[in-house]
Order: structure tokens, then sequence, then C-alpha cells
DNA sequence: TACTCGCTAGAGCGATCAATCTAGCGAGGT
DNA sequence: ACCTCGCTAGATTGATCGCTCTAGCGAGTA
């Protein structure tokens, strides 16, 4: 029934490094989080503080990740998701009193010059991220792979800095703003891919 | 000729929040960078080192405000302004090993649900960046200022997300991107605002 | 010469940090 | 019954944290 120590400790990292960052969560509060005992923690995560780091963004890189179908597959087009996508951030973050945005930016900037490991890790979120976006726009939005790569990462990266300004001013402004431009990006993309793929359903450019 | 102590630690702890962010710089270390004796810090500062960090945010504040008119004042258009300044960002990004990206928002994010002083440093910078932007297209760009709000905001958030991709995947490719985004928005903007501007010049709306 | 006071100077406080250490529990194998 | 070993358990280490404390320097005033 109750989950073992080791998911118990990553469970609980991922959700303090999401509130409080990297240098502000210490190992002790881990394992008081987690209820688990503190020797468990350097014989699951011999490499320490940064293994445990690395393991628990994984994770909740993965747990958001999920996010994407589960906007855009019950979404008429894609820029009606992407609309829905912003605007149930900005619902999340007004829920939570403007705590609960990114899990791993701010984690993300803080280890970016200072932990090669913690680096890396955040960057094959950001990646797998990009590559499910990529994926989706492709298929339900007629997007090529290059505008889809393109889009999807205009899109987090609005979605990362409208978080930075909306937790900061304590607004969610930043959010329907960021979350407008990119939804009109959006049009734009899916109705050249839609006029491309309606114009020429199953073959090679050929047209001059 | 030498600066007094307390600009010295303002300069000191300006540069390390900017490259370490809040909870990863210490006092001792601010002391230590400004040559600073370190029974000054709360003489000059008595509230700590939160009156320190709102202080030096501020102070980076200032100091990167006067970027968008360096940038936008020598430029063709808007859209072009744009470019340059994601492509300028993405240069200096390179040229400090992807180290030095936005002064604040590290701090930002580490700060806005710990402490009400450093978010209100923090917010009280991005409303000065967003107003000097606005202005900005306003008297360059030709949109209204509710436009010019909005495309600034935009503008701000997708390079302070541009920034977090950045850094953790050390490549330029999410500012090239975000950038372009963020330019052709800019271009409509624009034509849309000169086209209304050479239409109506000094009038009233009274068209149908 | 006395006195004030803004500022320098750094020792030292208690608390907390990440990490290491030894000790022992307890289920599975033989 | 005995042993093994994955795991629990927490005391302890040395370093560092933000901050407070007293002492004294040195320019300005009388």
């Amino acid at each position: 029934m109750a989950t073992d120590t080791r998911t118990r400790i990553l469970d609980a990292s991922a959700a303090l490094l999401a509130r409080q960052g990297y240098n502000a969560t210490g190992v002790k509060q881990i394992v008081t989080e987690a209820k688990a005992p503190f020797g468990s923690v350097y014989h699951h995560f011999p490499g320490g503080k940064q293994e445990i780091g690395a393991a628990a963004v994984v994770i909740s890189g993965k747990l958001y990740e999920q996010l994407i179908p589960a906007v855009f597959d019950n979404t008429p087009d894609l820029p009606t998701g992407v609309r829905w996508f912003f605007n149930g951030a900005a619902q999340h973050l007004v829920e939570t009193d403007f705590a609960d945005a990114c899990p791993i930016a701010t984690v993300a900037l803080e280890t970016a010059s200072t932990s090669e490991q913690m680096r890396e890790a955040c960057a094959a979120v950001f990646n797998s991220w990009i590559a499910a976006g990529s994926e989706m726009q492709q298929t339900r939005g007629g997007l090529s792979p290059e505008s889809a790569r393109r889009l999807t990462i205009a899109m987090i990266a609005a979605l990362e800095g409208a978080f930075v300004l909306a937790r900061a001013q304590r607004s969610v402004e930043p959010l329907e703003v960021a979350g407008e431009l990119v939804a009109e990006a959006a049009e734009r993309e899916q109705s050249l891919g839609q006029r491309a793929v309606s114009r020429a359903p199953a073959s090679d450019e050929t047209s001059g």
C-alpha cells in the first residue's frame, strides 16, 4: 500500500523543488516531508543531493508532459488548445496563490551554471516537452516538423517567461498576453499547414 | 576615486545575484567580492540580506532598462529592433558561456513565494521595463498604449522564457525562435498602427 | 585637547547545511 | 537455527549560513 522509501523521497523532492527551488530545499527537509529515514537517503542516492534533484526533476517533467495530450486531445483546434493551456496554467497559479508554476524552471536557472548533472536533467525534460509538443502539433495541427518544433519552443518559452512575470507581479496578465501571442501564431501556422494539406493531400511539392 | 562601501556592496551583490541567484549568494561572499568590511554591511543595510538583495535587484533593473532605448533608438523599425534585441541577448549569452541572462529572473523565481520584500522589488523592475518598452513602442512603432503594453509584456515574457530554455540546453535556438515570434507579432502590430495613423492622423474613430 | 558619531573591523553566536559513520533490524536463503 | 544483506535509523562531523556584538578608527566641532 504505502509506496516505498525511494519513491516517497522522490515525490517529496519533486514537490519541494517545484515550490522552493534547489538551493532552498534541504535534504533534511526532504526526508521529513517524505517520512523517510535520513540514513536511507544516501543508500538509495549515493550521488547525494544532486542525484536526488536530477531524478526528481525528471519525474516532474514526465508528470507535466502528460498535460500536453491531456489538453490538446480534447480541443477543437490548435489555437484553442493553446488558449486552454495558458488559461489552465493561469487558473492553477491563482488557486495555489502563485506558488505552483513550472516545476523545474527555478531549479533550471539556479543550477544551469553550477551543476552539470542538474543542468542536463533539466535540459532533458525541456527536450522531452518539445518532442511531445512537436508531435502533437504535427498530428493535430498539420504542421511541418520544423514549424511544429519552432512553435512548440516558442510556446514553452512564452509560458515559462510569463510564469516569471506572473509570480513576481502576482497577476495572470502576462499569461493572458503571452498565450494570445502564441495562439495567434498557431492560427497562422495551422491555416498554412491545413491549406497545404488540403491542396496536396498526399503528394510532394510540385506547385510553382 | 574609489566608490564608497555601500555602492561596492550593491554592485557586487547585483553581479552575484545575477549569476548565482539569491539563495546561493552569501553575505560573506558579497563583502569579499566587494572588498568591504563585514561589519559595514549591517550598518548600511540594517534589513540584512533581503534589503541588500532588493536594492541590488533595483540597480540591475535600472541598468538593463537602458538597453531598451539603446537598441531600439538605432533601429529602422520595431520588428528589426526586436530581432536585434534577441540577437544581442543570444550573443551575450554565448560570450558569457550561458551564465549571464536576465539579472533578476532567478532571484524572482526563488523569492516570489518566500520574501514579500524581494518579490515586490522584482515586480517593480518588471513594471519599469514594461513601462519603458511600452513608451518606446508607442513613439517609435505608432502602437496604441494597449497594444504597446501587450506587445512589451509578450516580448519580455518570451525573452525570459527563452533564457530559461537556452541556459538549460546551452543553445541559442530558443532565443532565435522566440525572437522571431515576437518580431512577427511586432510587424503586424506596427503595420496596423501605421495604417491607422496614415488613415486618420488626428481624428477620433468615426468609421463604421 | 576633549568629545561626538558615522563607519570600519572582525570575532563569535546559534542554527543549519550536505554528507559520513556505525549500529542494528528483519526478511529470505540454506 | 544461522547467516546474509538490503535497508532503516540517527548521531555526528566540519563547514557555512545570516546575523549580533564590542572595539576602535578618524574626520568634524567646540
